[in-house]
DNA sequence: AATCTGATCGTCT
DNA sequence: GACGATCAGATTA
């Protein structure tokens, strides 16, 4: 990885984070290149980035098998399983220890669009190609054996944007229950006006029917 | 357009 | 054993 890229990562999540907006994610296969220019993610912050742990990060209760390369250096995917089908792809960021991700939640597919449609083949428009977590990560063909892998420009190439941070929209994250999915933790950022942004869903979980 | 439900299994308690 | 950093399709209106 450049020494530059790794020096941009390396910082608190929620300074990465917007810095994401605009960056460009390509991964490149046998099948062929997609790029996916990101629009939508989400800083989870670890334990050594500050006094106070996130309480919605994967690594809030410590190391588990699940999220150790979180723990690791800046520059990897931490790829997770969730819901029994999907998988969701994370920048990991911070310095080695702090256990800090940023998720990729949506982006624009700008390279290998034909690719990616073959691979979504529910998407409706090509804005649905990459807009929510897991169809990111479908669009780009991330799965379990993509668990931290590096962005160095082999199979994944993490390319940052021209102009960073500006008009970039933050809000409460999606999906987060708990304290971490409060206003507190406005830690969602997106940029205005891009159809591939996923819709918000509240963090309250509907309330369950009595027995 | 908003709301609901089924799918489906790894992870941690 | 309960619950996901979710998605797609159906249903309601």
């Amino acid at each position: 990885m450049p020494d530059d890229l790794a020096a941009w990562l390396l910082r608190d999540p929620v300074l990465v984070a917007p810095d994401l907006l605009g960056a460009v994610l390509t991964h490149t296969s046998p099948e062929g290149a997609v790029s996916v220019r990101l629009t939508e993610v989400e800083a989870y912050r670890g334990h050594r980035d500050s006094e106070h742990p996130d309480p919605g990060s994967h690594s809030y209760n410590g190391r588990t098998p699940r999220n150790e390369v979180m723990w690791g250096p800046p520059g990897h995917l931490y790829v997770y399983f969730t819901y029994g089908m999907h998988f969701c792809a994370n920048v990991v960021c911070g310095p080695a220890g702090s256990s800090s991700g940023c998720l990729l939640r949506a982006g624009e597919v700008v390279e290998g669009i034909d690719l990616a449609r073959s691979r979504r083949p529910a998407a409706k428009r090509d804005a649905d190609l990459a807009r929510g977590p897991a169809r990111l990560a479908q669009a780009l063909a991330i799965g379990r054996g993509d668990n931290g892998a590096a962005l160095d420009g082999g199979r994944f190439r993490l390319e940052p944007p021209s102009h960073r941070g500006a008009g970039v929209l933050s809000g409460p994250r999606v999906g987060v229950a708990g304290p971490g999915g409060s206003a507190d933790y406005p830690w969602r950022f997106w940029l205005p006006g891009e159809p591939s942004v996923s819709a918000y869903r509240p963090a309250k979980p509907r309330p369950r029917p009595q027995a």
